[in-house]
DNA sequence: CCGTTAATGATAATAATTACTATTATTAAT
DNA sequence: ATTAATAATAGTAATTATTATCATTAACGG
């Protein structure tokens, strides 16, 4: 294992924002001053393929990264654009008429998403 | 309005494929020849801002359009790229502990998504 | 140690989307 | 219908996020 892995890996542990590969490379960055972003994508996908991470979808641009692997719902703010992890996994029961159709798929994983506005965001008006 | 967003929205309409801004730029360039992909994705963006229709964030690159703002899951088939409409929505009720969370934001939306093989893909082993 | 293999840094290339601007079309008021 | 005001368009350039390339460097097993 690579100490540019390593970092990456503390990166992801370290912290609660859910990085974009841009945060990880700057967490990154100040330990290995001359690390290459392309090292940071290139061990993040590999880490992602391997599901040792999961990758985060974004109305904005960048995908962000997260190395609790735990199923859970992630809530996007619209405002200031964090993501937070939701303290609570919903396991509603699937219709009859619907377990059918799931029967005809195969289904790998599902993401639960919230949008709005978070703590702060909807204090200030 | 214009005869260029009127045949964008035809094509959303028409499409039960959730059509990507290249997809929705086939469909208009076969009707205006000389239509241009800008004009398709200013139409989709200020839809998308009034919320007359639904955009869809996928693992691979580009973003799709749904004009269903029904809240309803989506089915992405991680072979062929195919997204479906799932004909059931999951509500499930809210844990007390989450509906206190919940209670300290404001949530505007949230969407679920299923990931997995199509009907096609899982029979081609 | 030392050779083999894999990972890196630096940079170029690609893909998706957005910005810019001169021109054209739509709209509202005459 | 005509026209002035406004908004939208086509065409193109620029930006952003990500991926590919490749010569060099580092990790690991014997």
């Amino acid at each position: 294992m690579t100490n540019q892995r390593k970092v990456i890996i503390d990166a992801l542990k370290s912290s609660k924002a859910h990085p974009s590969a841009d945060m990880v490379y700057d967490y990154v960055r100040a330990r290995i001053p001359n690390v290459s972003l392309g090292t940071v994508y290139r061990n993040l996908e590999s880490m992602y393929q391997s599901s040792m991470i999961v990758k985060i979808e974004t109305p904005g641009g960048q995908k962000r990264f997260d190395f609790n692997t735990e199923p859970h719902p992630h809530f996007h703010c619209e405002k200031c654009g964090k993501i937070e992890d939701v303290p609570f996994e919903l396991h509603a029961p699937v219709p009859d008429e619907a377990s059918e159709w799931m029967k005809r798929r195969v289904i790998t994983s599902s993401t639960l998403n919230y949008r709005g506005l978070c703590e702060e965001c909807s204090h200030i008006i």
